[in-house]
DNA sequence: ATACTAACTTGTCTTAGACAAAAGACAAAT
DNA sequence: ATTTGTCTTTTGTCTAAGACAAGTTAGTAT
């Protein structure tokens, strides 16, 4: 079955908006969709494809120009040369078997025995370095599988179920004595952000940690955010950016964030996009690029502040 | 504070795209926002208040000429005359005091109460019953709030994340010994649709029924989920419409899914979107309109195939 | 090397016109 | 009294090309 899009449906899929389709095609000669018999855009599965991969590229901040034009073999081997070495260096040399078989599970909709393994795993290693070795791993591949094409995405919103549910389990097992303690941790996403997981995955390290958490959970807007942060008055305000956002979109938001909160308001910042590698210095926001870096600074900040 | 916004920021925030808004504003003379320094539209605080209750009301499908240009009293007065009575239906009168005390913990922020609560009513009169009863007209009620601006949308996300907490929490205690019966359920929400939470509650319906499930979350591309249904074939496939859903747009994606499933394959819906009422027999899909027409039409299933 | 300016890139806004699909109105037929 | 068919109006979304600001790169001067 092959399926024709309409320019909406490019947008829902592909998160590039219409204006912009419009004018690469303008500009690049790319997408060149036919037409139907009222002159309306059609594309069809093949530039869904592409449009994916561009995606992909520009969010890691390759420029249009450049990425647009690409044929299909050199954005893969572009997209693969940026996804595989993150995948390689995140998973540990002892655990790729182990990925190998959570992924197979994945491909297989094995949901329940997914489940299992996973809070065994957490039983086994502990929260915080289940995430850390294996749970966020394993998002990285899974991921990568479903841009190659390799995996549907009914599959991975399958996997996207199983962690949400995982995670939220073993916080709510965690021992009762580690709870509420400072800092106290307001956790949020942004409003163009959707992805939950990695939101989820930072509150189970405050939790591990036994801190006093609230999660507002994904697509907060802006003002809206500075409004509960005011409000709640938390210690340190915790953000998840994926790679899905514009990284001059983030930087923006996390500049006017700092400006609106009051300043003894930490803000913490995590996830995959590219923009946070590019934030200069802890004036606007802590970057963190690691689970375990996140359980130092909540030590160190315990010691700096009690 | 008061804050302006730009054209993006009221289609994110309204759902209300930005051709539409400046075909409005040609037509009927509403939003006609300020204009910056270079000629682009700045809307503010009012207009933004507006142009949420006119979408409620266009949900519930009122027409755009009507109710676009209704001053800011009328429009509130229809949206209240237009969800009032929903609220006071699904809420028996012994548990107003309740409600109104559940309500209260999530105005003053109190996640760790109004969890231990719910948990607790869920213990008292079963999973089905606390939905029913308890939060499904909850989450009405809070979500009246937000549009009549007496609640701000963190409280209303608090809320959410609270109840998605419990619902899957609930779902792991249930009795394992009631797991893995037929109908095989695979659940979804379509593409536009961001609500999880009527899903969550359709999931713990058939959990405490004892189906065997497999949830694929929200925000499903049409084909995809077809591709998933393929794959896994279930029983039912069940499905979830918020009343953010335009009702048109509903019924196409219904028809189109029905005739892209094998006929074997019952597809259930239900949730607050208006459309559904609108389906004229049970050819195309199930409506559910209450929780325990859910648990009935198991039964009937059950009865039926067994 | 560093800093400053100039040129280029790129996304998003602007305009106004066209049109198909849905809804409403209304008459004719059962 | 309800249904059916046709005509009109409403409404959302598409189209085009141009403008421009913010971000990036390149080139020159210090």
């Amino acid at each position: 079955m092959t399926w024709i899009y309409t320019i909406s449906d490019i947008e829902r899929d592909t998160g590039i908006a219409k204006d912009r389709l419009r004018v690469w095609e303008r500009r690049y000669g790319f997408p060149l969709p036919q037409r139907d018999d009222t002159q309306e855009r059609v594309y069809d599965e093949d530039q869904l494809l592409r449009l994916r991969l561009i995606k992909r590229l520009l969010d890691v901040g390759m420029r249009a120009g450049r990425v647009v034009p690409m044929p299909l073999e050199v954005l893969q081997r572009e997209v693969e040369s940026v996804t595989t070495p993150i995948v390689a260096r995140v998973a540990a040399q002892e655990d790729q078997a182990l990925l190998a078989h959570l992924v197979s599970l994945v491909k297989a909709t094995n949901r329940r025995v997914l489940h299992q393994t996973l809070m065994q795993i957490i039983a086994e290693r502990g929260l915080a370095d289940a995430i850390e070795e294996v749970i966020a791993p394993l998002g990285a591949q899974v991921g990568e599988f479903w841009l190659s094409g390799q995996m549907a995405i009914y599959q991975e919103h399958l996997f996207t179920a199983v962690v949400k549910s995982v995670l939220m389990q073993a916080m709510e097992q965690l021992p009762l004595q580690a709870n509420g303690k400072p800092p106290r941790v307001l956790l949020a996403t942004l409003s163009t952000e959707r992805h939950e997981v990695g939101l989820l995955m930072a509150e189970s390290m405050f939790a591990q940690a036994g801190c006093e958490r609230l999660s507002l959970g994904p697509s907060m807007p802006l003002t809206e955010a500075v409004t509960a942060c005011l409000a709640v008055k938390p210690d340190i305000f915790a953000l998840s950016f994926s790679s899905q956002n514009a990284p001059k979109e983030v930087l923006s938001q996390l500049r006017q964030l700092r400006g609106m909160l009051p300043p003894e308001t930490e803000i913490w910042v995590g996830g995959s996009a590219v923009a946070l590698r590019l934030i200069p210095d802890a004036k606007v926001a802590k970057v963190f690029g690691r689970a375990k870096e996140l359980r130092d600074a909540i030590e160190a900040w315990r010691i700096a502040r009690h």
